[in-house]
DNA sequence: TATGAATGAGTCTTCATTCAT
DNA sequence: AATGAATGAAGACTCATTCAT
């Protein structure tokens, strides 16, 4: 018999678990982009990971987790397209926040679900503090970098990152669900208005 | 025999459906504001106002009218918060939205699952297209004071005003979900800013 | 004050009654023609009628008295057309009481819906008397004239009007369900076929 | 490890399932003999095949469906009594097809019910098309015996088989609301009559 | 680890019937 | 005699979750 390497054997473990819950949360993303939030059940989404609905209770202890995780997810993502942006100016970065919501709605939807209303919602405090963390940190990116390219002091620069991060939510959800459309004008243009105000 | 006139009989009992009607509103709004909107369940609304619950189906087609009604109820409110703020300036005005939605977070919410996602509800055409025009006249009400007051085009201000609308709504959404607050500021603070800057 | 003449009064009384009975029968029939039997309900009905829900409830003790007041009165007209054909001899007769049926559908289900399966229904025991009373008298008479107009005596003869009434009931509802038609064939010819056997 | 025959598998799990479907049906059987086919609830049903109402929805899509099955297996047990008889002459398999509904009157109202009024019900057009199918089959099998047997041709044998099948509808319907007891006879009294008739 | 059959509470909705007016 | 608002039990069906294998 071989040496057994403990550390290694329980590392090698874990990152096959992630492996699977990763695997899992793309099924669900998948599933959510075709069906929408409400309407998209534990069975689909097991289905579309190749599993069967009960297996999905050995990664998740529920459908609200899931739900958590894919938010979680979604915000790297959402990070790593802002800082993907970065060679091209701060413009390109907050069009990237925008185009990144604008293409997968259903991110947005999941966010403002699971921050329902008064606040009630499964999210555990942990990851409702990991979440704000990864906000937090996109947000200073941006304000970083707003500061630096306009010369601007940092403070102010961080108060109208939000406010552009406030208004680009603003027109994605009045444009997702067809409010801006009927008045005749398209998110994207106004989130283009803004920006050049702010940027100058 | 009393003589007795038709009309006005007919117009009271008129008074009377809209009286329970709205009771039956009421209940539906004190629900959500406790449960959310998903969640609450015609059994509890019905509770709420004092019904069995096959009694809403005599005033109402189905939940979704339900939901419908209440938010028409909503647009009317908010309009007249809107105009009510006319004396004190465009300013005002703005700020007088922004308020209603602070103040009634839950009709946020219930405009947003109606139009929700791609747009897929019970709202009847008709029902979406009295939505509509209530939203469209309340921002070209805006959109005209603001012209007047500042003196630009009516096309612009229709233009900026649409935007401030959506400004408000973000900051609404992410200071509800708790995001601004984390972020260390307010929505009323955010929103402040964006409408000097707007008049200024 | 005229002298009142209590019988005459209470008879006006109950001739009133009748009426009003009838006229809810009426309604109830012509909605069950179009509805079906199944779908029709206690408010069409009474709309039809021209009364409140309620007031049905004056007139008959539940919705399956209705249903049996019906299955009475539809075999009362039975009656009537089979007599109006006796001119014509005793294969109009026949055909009459099929073409009765043929034109009102709903009345044969009402009588099978009444008589379901095992026989629980909301029929009084004396109503079901009153329905065997009338369905007795029919065939007695179709049984009379078919002895006399083919010189057969009166006790095969009844036999075989019992046969062919069964007969024209299977024809009627393979037809009305469509297997016939299926088949290649209408419920009319396999009865013609039969009278013409059965009268020579 | 045991070599697995995935076939052999799969073979198995499709044979538990039909088992655990009949044992539905079985229960399903059971609770229209006592309760009639209206007034049948999917929980009785559930309940009388010891699961809890939703699982039946793992095996049936809806109600109706299992009504279908009922109704198909029905009429692949009447095809078989049919066939059954088969040595002892057309005449004996006529009389196995009264007999048939005769012993299980339940399954003529399912067919009745389920091909009701206009057609209106959840029957799928294959399914439908199947039982049409089944039905057809047997009359053709019946009238290729009569054929033979009486040595006439099938076009009008064909017809006379389902004017026969007609009349032993008619007769079990009549026979069992109890119309024909109150007028002295039985059904198979008058189907035997209509067979002597027809075969001579 | 994975399964997937089974659960059963819970959903919206219908409608015959009642009863205060 | 008539009303009609109100009832509330019952219906079919869904789906997150569990647990024996």
């Amino acid at each position: 018999m071989m040496p057994v390497d403990a550390a290694a054997c329980s590392a090698r473990k874990a990152a096959v678990d992630t492996f699977k819950r990763d695997r899992i949360l793309d099924a669900a993303r998948e599933v959510f982009a075709g069906q929408g939030l409400e309407g998209t059940t534990v069975r689909q989404i097991a289905g579309a990971a190749g599993y069967a609905p009960g297996t999905l209770y050995l990664h998740f202890e529920s459908k609200e987790e899931i739900y958590g995780a894919l938010l979680e997810a979604s915000l790297v993502l959402l990070g790593r397209a802002v800082s993907d942006a970065q060679g091209d100016g701060i413009r390109a970065q907050f069009m990237a926040f925008h185009h990144y919501y604008a293409r997968n709605a259903e991110e947005l939807d999941l966010g403002l679900y699971l921050f329902q209303g008064t606040g009630r919602s499964g999210l555990t405090p942990q990851l409702d503090q990991a979440l704000n963390d990864r906000l937090r940190t996109i947000v200073e990116n941006l304000a970083a970098n707003l500061a630096r390219e306009t010369g601007r002091a940092y403070q102010p620069a961080h108060r109208q990152t939000v406010a552009a991060v406030c208004h680009i939510v603003g027109c994605l959800i009045m444009g997702g669900t067809g409010r801006l459309g009927m008045l005749g004008y398209s998110a994207e243009d106004l989130v283009a208005d803004r920006l050049s105000e702010m940027i100058r």
